[in-house]
RNA sequence: GCCGAUGUAGCUCAGAGGUAGAGCACUUCCUUGGUAAGGAAGAGGUCACGGGUUCAAUUCCCGUCAUCGGCUCCA
């Protein structure tokens, strides 16, 4: 007999080899049928895999987000099976779960696959699901597992075997398909109620570019039909919020294939909220001590050796432009930092004047290749709420810390309350990725961690994620389909400093060099308001959204009326518009709630003769009827109480 | 840049080897109205662009460009 711990504590005698499964059916058949593996002592354990000693066990089921990888584990072991028995010849990468569903990396060879594909592949999984076989595990020695996929032909599994020891290999097998695979896995396939396929795409072997590119298959599987269909109509859901969709729709913004891809074009609604929020962090900044600064777009190629950016990213960069006669050449600001660094150098600096706080909504330059652009996510030409601050070296971690509670400000403001926040640090295997030495780098890293513990954020460390140039602190946020994006960053920098030779004079009458502080709260206006644009579907905030009203007269009796209600309401800083179209009022309210308008004011015989207005609210409905300066206040409040 | 898909009116989309379609939006006229679509008429197209096959191509084939989904990259 041996002893089994469950999470709340309690300890249950059982058999020796009793399966999680089995230890799920002794409390009872429900569970037991609802089980698709186990972690066993921590480690990732098969239903059905034999415990031989005591110990501590969670059974895993589709509640638990480690119960769904192994569903959908299993279940990327179920396509591959059905790919192998209808196309002949493939060979398979590799096929991990994923944060919605699986994927599997193939090489179907000459064969291309479509979507058009799908329906059959879906069909053949559900027939191989309802045989409901068993994933069986294998231990095998290397030699054997090299032998078995050498006889296959399978170059890539052989490949992967290359780094795994012998001893700690297994293969698992379900119905003819066996995969070389570390597991877990679902008890039989019959767990597999409904799939969908949902894209194909290349990969490129081992994520490397230089590499052949597979044909990745993604798709997801669930226990119930039920949740196939709700999963769908979320994905449908998330279309709606798409900020392309959104953004021409709402007239923010445009692109035109005339002017160049990647390059957006801002209309005048979506300018005004690009105002509103440059504005509303100028506001900020200067309570902070930034000062505001302006400069070219283009700057000479020289200060972009200097900072090391033109070696780091010149070839793959828009490439210089040159004077006609002198043949200068110049960049695209691709930044803005060494432009800041130059401002700093204007005139001598004392410690008494750092910390030094440039700020700039700056428009810069990049190079995206062609298939990276993505609406305003990914663009060629952004603005970034730059600023760099230059401080003594123990100025940096409060001065960092006051980055960080501006940052989570502006999240705040802006309603983002689902973010994650990560130090991004220096790959130390990569060195030559990076400038400066291993002892600024060691500082600035210890600074960014010791800053961001003290404001006791939860964070993730990624190594290799930082800039060529210094450590970051970056905080990213999902789209509406679940896409991570970088918003706001901070980055701790000693190396541009010695490359600008940047100095100050101390109180030791000695020659220092300060730290640099790089950071955007927005990371770009572009991205941030397409992410904002996705997180709120359009409803924006009341202080932020293009139109706060719109007027609506019962006839065009009543036009004149509304254009003087409108500018006494742009006089209390409320701007929005009047519909004098020559439709009825069901229509122009129909039409304004389409359009997301957060008030619709309705004037007519009754409003004209009381000077009054009568109040809609986008969602709710009526509010009844109230003097021009009461609706000012209710917007005012409103705003205040955001 | 790579793999796959797509490209028809301002928008959303239908269509077929032989005269280009709908709904919405737009313009004009009628209607002057009270909380989610009033009526009529009109205008709008080199069917992304360039080649090829064909008596005939928007449709079939090739290339280019762009868009979409991924990969890679992202100072």
């Amino acid at each position: 007999m041996i002893d089994i711990t469950f999470p709340d504590g309690a300890v249950k005698s059982y058999e020796e080899n009793v399966t999680p499964l089995e230890v799920a059916n002794s409390i009872s058949e429900g569970l037991a049928r609802n089980v698709l593996g186990a972690k066993v002592n921590g480690e990732d354990w098969d239903a059905t895999r034999p415990i031989g000693a005591n110990a501590s066990i969670q059974l895993l089921t589709w509640s638990d987000d480690d119960g769904k990888s192994v569903m959908w584990h299993s279940s990327a072991h179920l396509m591959a099976e059905a790919l192998e028995s209808m196309f002949t010849g493939v060979k398979f990468g590799i096929g991990p779960p994923v944060e919605n569903g699986f994927y599997y990396d193939i090489d179907l060879g000459d064969k291309v696959l479509s979507t058009d594909d799908f329906g059959a592949i879906e069909k053949k999984m559900i027939e191989l699901a309802q045989q409901k076989n068993i994933y069986e595990r294998k231990e095998v020695s290397k030699d054997e597992a090299i032998e078995h996929y050498k006889e296959k032909g399978d170059e890539y599994k052989l490949e992967l075997l290359e780094s795994l020891n012998d001893g700690e290999i297994t293969f698992y097998t379900q119905g003819g398909f066996t995969d070389l695979c570390r597991g877990p896995h679902i008890p039989n396939t019959g767990f597999i109620k409904a799939v969908k396929l949902l894209k194909v795409a290349g990969a490129y072997w081992r994520g490397d570019e230089k590499r052949k590119q597979l044909t990745r298959i993604y798709g997801i599987s669930f226990p119930k039909q039920k949740e196939l269909n709700q999963y769908m109509d979320l994905l449908e859901e998330a279309k709606k919020r798409d900020h392309r969709k959104i953004g021409k729709e709402m007239e923010l913004f445009t692109f035109s294939q005339k002017v160049g891809i990647g390059l957006p074009l801002w209309l005048p609604r979506g300018t005004r909220m690009r105002e509103k929020l440059v504005n509303f962090l100028t506001k900020a900044q200067v309570e902070d001590g930034y000062e505001q600064v302006v400069s070219p777009h283009i700057g000479h190629k020289d200060l972009y050796v200097t900072s090391g950016h033109y070696n780091q990213y010149g070839e793959d960069s828009f490439q210089p432009i040159k004077t006609p006669v002198e043949g200068e050449e110049f960049l695209l600001k691709p930044m803005n930092c060494p432009h800041h660094c130059e401002m700093y150098k204007a005139k001598p600096k004392s410690y008494k004047d750092l910390p030094v706080r440039f700020a700039e909504f700056g428009t810069v330059y990049r190079y995206e290749k062609s298939g990276e652009v993505h609406g305003l996510t990914r663009v060629r030409g952004f603005t970034q709420d730059d600023a760099h601050l230059f401080c003594m070296p123990d100025q940096v971690k409060e001065e960092f810390i006051k980055v960080i509670d501006l940052t989570l400000m502006v999240l705040g403001k802006l309603k983002f309350e689902d973010f994650t926040v990560q130090v991004s640090l220096r790959d130390p295997e990569n060195k030559e990725k990076y400038i400066g030495s291993d002892e600024n780098w060691d500082k600035a890293e210890k600074q960014i961690i010791e800053a961001v513990q003290e404001t006791e954020l939860t964070y993730v460390v990624e190594i290799g994620e930082a800039a060529f140039y210094g450590p970051k602190l970056d905080f990213m946020v999902k789209d509406a389909l679940g896409r991570k994006w970088q918003l706001g960053t901070i980055q701790v920098d000693y190396n541009l400093p010695e490359r600008f030779e940047l100095e100050y004079t101390g109180s030791d009458n000695q020659k220092h060099r300060p730290v640099m502080i790089h950071r955007a709260p927005f990371g770009s206006l572009e991205r941030f308001i397409a992410v904002l644009i996705e997180h709120c579907g359009g409803n924006f905030p009341l202080w932020l959204t293009p139109d706060q009203f719109a007027i609506l007269p019962i006839s065009d009796k009543y036009n004149g009326y509304a254009e003087n209600v409108s500018k006494l309401l742009n006089n209390y800083d409320i701007c929005g518009f009047v519909d004098d179209r020559n439709e009825k009022t069901g229509r122009k309210i129909r039409d304004a709630e389409h359009k997301k308008v957060p008030f619709m004011l309705i004037v007519g015989e009754q409003e004209e003769s009381g000077s009054t207005v009568s109040v809609r609210k986008h969602g709710k409905g009526d509010l009844g009827v109230m003097s021009v300066e009461e609706f000012a206040d209710l917007v005012e409040k409103e705003i205040e109480d955001n």
